[in-house]
DNA sequence: CTACTTGCAAATAATTTGCATGCGA
DNA sequence: TCGCATGCAAATTATTTGCAAGTAG
């Protein structure tokens, strides 16, 4: 289970397992496969079961998170961080431009042999990567075309 | 050339031609091809030449640049925007976690199809994507290569 | 002229840090 | 007990906004 194996990491780190750190987890165990969250929106929930606690603690363990693997930062053009639970399972991400729905897919468009190629093209040692599709989901869509036809209407 | 058409897109907007403008563009013009600008760096430059421009004008007039697509922006997840002049040809970047120099490839790794097909079981309509490669520079692999000899040496 | 722009200062928003106190192992 | 953690407050960084004065067209 999730939680387990995050609790394994702090203790093999020598990070205190800590009722704010539980909670924290908690969150984001409960998340799964949602809409990834904002430091603010994790500080929100966990604010209901842990009233006494400050965003600050929540920053500071999205790095120990972070930094232990049990979570991903995510970047969506926001001007703030996203985060979602590590699932082990490398994907990417739709982000509505509209509504700032995400969705996870599992397609990836970069090839094992690419990346070779490129790292010895460019003399640069490749990490990781970043791959985001932005666009309009389904309901911000439809939402267009009725605003469309009833401008069209009463024009 | 690259200013001709920026001084276009003003006009067609009805965006006035001011000095400070003028010399923002001009910084972009003077970079092409290197690192892409943060807004203070932009501010930087151009005081130089036209000491007493605001930040706030840069900002102003970065989002105006960016509406008549004179230039791009880029998010590195530094928790801070950079920006480029807009070749007009696509293309992504490689970004070393170590400097922070950026280099761009020509490579896109998203085809036409796959793009068809997600845009079709997702029922998403996808207007744009951002490809990042993180990694590590010649340079500062050498440097690191040559920081673990020495401490291997005097250990 | 006059609407778009600028510079200044102050406001926001996201994130980080210093420090004394608190608490898990 | 002891060192990592927390809460509070204040600092920092990136970016935005209100407003009066300036200027391009």
């Amino acid at each position: 289970m999730k939680e387990d194996y995050a609790i394994e990491q702090f203790r093999k780190k020598g990070y205190k397992i800590t009722p704010q750190r539980q909670e924290i987890l908690r969150v984001f165990i409960g998340n799964i496969d949602s809409h990834p969250l904002s430091a603010e929106e994790v500080y929100r929930k966990v604010v209901e079961r842990y009233p006494n606690i400050g965003i600050d603690t929540i920053y500071r363990n999205l790095s120990v998170f972070l930094e232990l693997g049990i979570i991903n930062k995510l970047n969506f053009r926001e001007g703030k961080s996203r985060y979602e639970l590590n699932s082990g399972k490398h994907h990417h991400h739709l982000v509505c431009l509209k509504c700032g729905l995400t969705e996870q897919i599992d397609y990836c468009p970069f090839k094992e042999l690419d990346l070779e190629k490129i790292q010895e093209e460019k003399n640069f040692e490749i990490k990781k990567h970043s791959f985001e599709l932005f666009g309009y989901c389904k309901l911000c869509r439809e939402k267009q075309a009725e605003k469309s036809l009833s401008e069209a209407l009463s024009g």
